[in-house]
DNA sequence: GTCAATGCTTGACCTATGTCAACTCTACAA
DNA sequence: TTGTAGAGTTGACATAGGTCAAGCATTGAC
């Protein structure tokens, strides 16, 4: 955990044995099994979370029905809108595998920032790839047929796709779980054209 | 123009007269004709744009094909991801109407932040809220049908809709032109079923 | 005014997706 | 072992969206 966190802080910002033993002292690392709810819809909640190690998805309930819009792995974080808006969640945030988190909120971060004034710019290029990152996700998603979407996560995050239950990544696809399976379906079917016995 | 952009800060931070007056001595007023193009594919540009008046938007050319993703309206800012990734930009940038923007980019953002401190809680503030929205645009997309989309335009942003040409407003909503006329006839035939001549 | 260009609509047709249902398979608990 | 619950698949059917093409309306250039 520790390698994947100052690996990646590394990327950005150099880092002090002494700086990195204060940051360990926080004692920011926890543990979730699979499974675990981290924010349930009509909570107020004022906690961040960066995984290190696992997967983490955001999913709303809509007519009984999870919704699952976006997956959350190593080195990605997600401050929930409810922690901006100071509003209900209008959203869920569990683990899809056994994860480790940093789990943070603003007050803790007034604290980092007040000792290692270096993580506010660090913070704020963070932000700015986020948003863009993002942008280009959304408009991937509205210039893509579903097939073409399936299609870029494997090329473009393989690894994820083993991971996830099809019912989850399909509506993170914006389809249903049946016409998930007959994507895939249609698409093997190409890619190994029967072979004719002779 | 002053009043759009002096009413738009006041909500985050309160500024003397002279400080505006500081502002506005920057000359970052900028007018554009509808139809400009302001950053073209394969482009570097280093140029962030805030509307004050107007509209611009984002689209990308496939196969000959325009694809709006994204309008920016009064007091919404686009950075393009280009000015980011420092790499050619994906995609193009253009006035939908006659337009207003202030043009700014990261040599003037330092100055602005040297000369008036508070604007960078400011910056943080609204970074933070245009991540969570679009998070949350993005969401609402994944999770609706284009009809659902195009009827909560209607009830969340209908002066848009009569701004913009509704072929850069169906690949907005991730459909062909074609489909977006069908679709608003298929709602307004349910709103007005057809009165019968006795 | 005429003409061309563009945008919007409509029709015909095909395909993909949604929906409802049945079925299999697996994991897990009793 | 059996039974149950959940995930994934498959079938049948209805519908929405894509594609290609034609036609109409508006705009702007000349």
């Amino acid at each position: 955990m520790k390698k994947t966190l100052f690996e990646f802080l590394g990327r950005y910002i150099s880092l002090s044995h002494e700086e990195k033993n204060d940051i360990l002292a926080l004692d920011i690392f926890h543990s979730f099994k699979k499974g675990t709810v981290l924010l349930k819809e009509g909570q107020h909640s004022i906690n961040e979370y960066f995984v290190l190690q696992g997967c983490i998805r955001t999913y709303y309930i809509i007519d009984g029905e999870e919704k699952t819009t976006e997956f959350y792995t190593e080195t990605e974080g997600i401050m929930p809108a409810c922690v901006h808006t100071k509003a209900a969640s209008e959203y869920y945030i569990a683990c899809v595998e056994d994860s480790i988190l940093i789990v943070s909120d603003s007050s803790m971060e007034a604290e980092v920032f007040e000792k290692f004034p270096k993580f506010q710019s660090l913070c704020r290029i963070l932000t700015e790839q986020l948003i863009v990152n993002k942008q280009r996700s959304f408009d991937n998603f509205k210039i893509s047929t579903p097939e073409q979407r399936y299609l870029d996560m494997l090329q473009h995050r393989p690894g994820l796709l083993q991971r996830i239950p099809q019912h989850q990544l399909a509506s993170y696809l914006g389809i249903t779980p049946q016409s998930l399976s007959r994507l895939r379906a249609r698409i093997s079917e190409r890619k190994q054209p029967l072979p004719l016995l002779s």
